[in-house]
DNA sequence: CTGAAAGCGCTAACAA
DNA sequence: TTGTTAGCGCTTTCAG
């Protein structure tokens, strides 16, 4: 019941169509310079059709040298939808170069990227940061032709942080506060985020945002709200929306409202962030481009050309909404 | 810079430690009944080592007639705290059998899963809801020997619109209301949990629960908040705690509160669920046995044994904060 | 105990 | 224009 049927094999398909197998392969994989007759084409054309012929990966891979997979790495636990969507941009757009692209939870007990790799044959490694060398060589040693981010390459993608402190600086806030994430897997992409909010402080002449670790705890957001009223912070950015959740909470808690005692900024622009009491103001980034770019690298780089260039960073912009 | 270097094949090995391809593949795998003596097995086993080896994985599975991937395909946005949970659960589960767990987006533009399962050359296919004929026809097609869940299985694998409507039942409220998704991805699942609640309901001996669909958006909520006050809806269930944000925001938005007006329960308890306002009663449930369930599923029928029973639901618990 | 040889399904030179 | 052949890297009889 669910046993595999026998596979359908060219053989099938040409002894089904009259004609050997170098002409199905050449009339399914549109050879170029071989010039079929129309006639033949289409025989073959609905041989296979009728049988429900698909031409077997490994066979093809095995011959071909490289596989039309590609693999996303992504980041530990919590996962937002703005990284689903990512990922569902990226499938498309890889789609387009006839690649199909799985995910790999980097769990803690899940087993090591280089073995994933190894064992998809994947062609092209995508990660959310640039790997270690040591990782970088281990996945080419598996066959990868591909992996991104490129080491080179600003980490800080999106400037998130940048854009959500001068949105606050901008609205008259002097004295900047920072909700750091909890949660240990995000502490690479919080670094990077923060980092954008310190310069943005330290450009507009400001002392350093006060940074708090908050977890989705309304206790401890209340106590990171108290610390940042006694410091004199009148605007906060949240890691991300989900961290600005829990600023919210702690506000409500210390029966202080957003956003006369406090301004906050979340990021990601998740879908709750809309229906949030009182609405959030979020910084939002269109995947899009990214995704596009990075299959084009992808692409780029398996056949033999150039990257066209570093990706263009995407532009955050602000929702404003009435947290702020 | 991110070209491939060249694999390390079995001849490399075999050269290097100065037997032949065979003995390389006996001694790598353990094959039965086949006594190496001590000294050539180091040997090999070294020179395996010292370059690298790593079986290539297309040959092997071109040879073998089995690959070593499990493909998993996840339906749209909610990757939910959960359902990634689940994910690494069922990764570890099936690591542990050697099998190497992927995951696939359901997105709209991606491609159709069959492609995917024949791309990779995925042995198991897992979903979470059964699939229907034609698509588990062509997953075998495509070269899956499992394909899970079972047809003939439960599908309401976790019960979790009878445990939110029992919960709210229990607490003595007699006219109930269903939050139902915009989101079209997630239909199945939320028809699922919808017929948890109405046969949680018809037990009772109430009437059918007042279904509104609700989007997040604010004012969407508001007009579904203001339909159950006409029909004297008291306890409103949600899809999911996205879901039941929205109305949340809805009942704020018509000046009333939660749970005096309105009592509210979610499902999933995503981490935000905790900090609300108020902190939202929801649903969880622990996917850990379903994961090795699954896992196992799998492995047996991989081996030929018999499956070895349905699944064991997991029971679903109601986590009871200030919204009810 | 080890090596030689066949063949998984496919594609790309080369022949006919 | 089509068919024949070789070989991708691996495992697995079958001889030696």
């Amino acid at each position: 019941m669910t046993r595999p049927a026998r596979r359908i094999t060219s053989t099938d398909v040409a002894r089904e169509a009259g004609v050997s197998r170098t002409t199905v392969s050449v009339v399914l994989n549109d050879a170029p310079g071989q010039s079929i007759p129309e006639e033949t084409r289409r025989r073959v054309m609905e041989a296979a059709e009728r049988l429900g012929y698909r031409p077997h990966a490994w066979a093809r891979a095995l011959r071909s040298g490289r596989s039309d997979i590609a693999l996303l790495s992504v980041p530990d636990l919590p996962i937002g939808p703005s990284i689903s969507r990512f990922v569902e941009e990226l499938a498309t757009a890889l789609a387009a170069f006839n690649l199909t692209l799985v995910t790999h939870l980097e769990g803690a007990h899940g087993r090591p990227l280089p073995d994933v790799c190894a064992t998809l044959g994947a062609s092209a490694v995508i990660g959310f940061y640039p790997f270690d060398a040591d990782t970088a060589q281990a996945l080419r040693h598996a066959g990868a032709a591909v992996v991104l981010p490129f080491a080179h390459e600003d980490a800080s993608l999106w400037q998130v942080g940048r854009v959500q402190a001068e949105h606050l600086i901008g609205r008259g806030h002097r004295r900047i506060g920072y909700a750091f994430t909890a949660d240990a897997a995000l502490r690479q992409m919080a670094d990077d985020r923060l980092r954008g909010v310190s310069d943005a402080c330290a450009e507009a002449g400001l002392e350093p945002p006060v940074v708090q670790t908050v977890g989705l705890k309304t206790s401890e957001a209340a106590l990171a709200v108290g610390h940042w009223k006694e410091q004199a912070v009148t605007g906060v950015c949240a890691f991300n929306d989900e961290t600005a959740f829990a600023v919210l909470a702690g506000v409500h808690e210390r029966g202080l409202r957003c956003p006369t005692d406090l301004a906050l900024v979340g990021a990601d622009d998740i879908p709750t962030s809309e229906v949030a009491v009182p609405p959030l103001t979020t910084v939002a980034y269109d995947l899009h481009e990214i995704a596009r770019d990075h299959a084009e690298a992808v692409v780029a780089v398996l056949t033999n050309a150039q990257p066209r260039r570093a990706f263009s960073s995407a532009h955050p912009r602000v929702i404003q909404r009435s947290s702020t």
